[in-house]
DNA sequence: TGTACATTTAACTCATCGGTTATGTAACCG
DNA sequence: CGGTTACATAACCGATGAGTTAAATGTACA
């Protein structure tokens, strides 16, 4: 992975296990065994992933008696969404073009309607 | 790395050469050689990156006699700016307790100016 | 045809990822 | 004290990632 932030956190986000940690978490704090319980997964395998998550400032822990609470930053996923942001107008206009594109093989259709086309 | 399209997606985007790729094909197709121009880096390299990014359908590429020309195609980010909308909220309110938290804090401050504090 | 240019593929290295099992640590509870 | 609960760390493994150099492919062009 790299050291830059905004790579980091893609690449915690880059995992279907992950992205549903950070789910149950938006619903409220939870400890690391409740996080665990809908995987099949190891108890490593989950700690290895909060642990990804807390270097990407995605989530943060907290201490209370045996528990290691944990709670969502949605810091970083502001940082994302401001990165993509810079996109939207190009995809609009993606789709628009593809609008475009529909409406004149819509038009095309209507001039040779007596020509059924194959497929 | 995963199957899925938002992981692939997020994988593809976890690397800053591929951003650069990215940002610069947002300005308009280019050739592999014109990508790779900016970066230190093999041709090869340049070619296995653009790979990633087209199995992650965040780009094409069409043929030009010598010339593979890539374009951005910004459906996969759509879908990721889709995702992560549903944090928005969250971290909107995130904000909102910091801001309440700071305004806190700058109350407190009023009520007891004539104690200044050390830092 | 031969050569130059654009790009990909092959083969390799080294690091990191995502998982495992086994072991360690820290707090609670009787 | 000893046992249980909650979690982390260590050590390992196979797969993948990101880069390299060297060689192959494909197209243009003299």
């Amino acid at each position: 992975m790299q050291h830059d932030q905004l790579s980091s956190t893609f690449a915690a986000l880059a995992d279907p296990t992950r992205r549903a940690i950070l789910a149950r978490l938006a619903s409220g704090e939870a400890s690391v065994t409740q996080l665990a319980e809908p995987f099949e997964m190891s108890m490593p395998a989950i700690s290895k992933h909060l642990k990804v998550l807390e270097r990407a400032r995605l989530i943060t822990r907290g201490r209370e008696a045996q528990w290691r609470p944990c709670r969502l930053e949605a810091a970083p996923l502001k940082d994302i969404a401001e990165w993509i942001e810079h996109y939207r107008q190009f995809w609009e206009q993606s789709f628009d073009r593809l609008d475009d594109y529909l409406r004149k093989l819509k038009a095309k259709d209507k001039r040779h309607a007596r020509k059924p086309r194959k497929n």
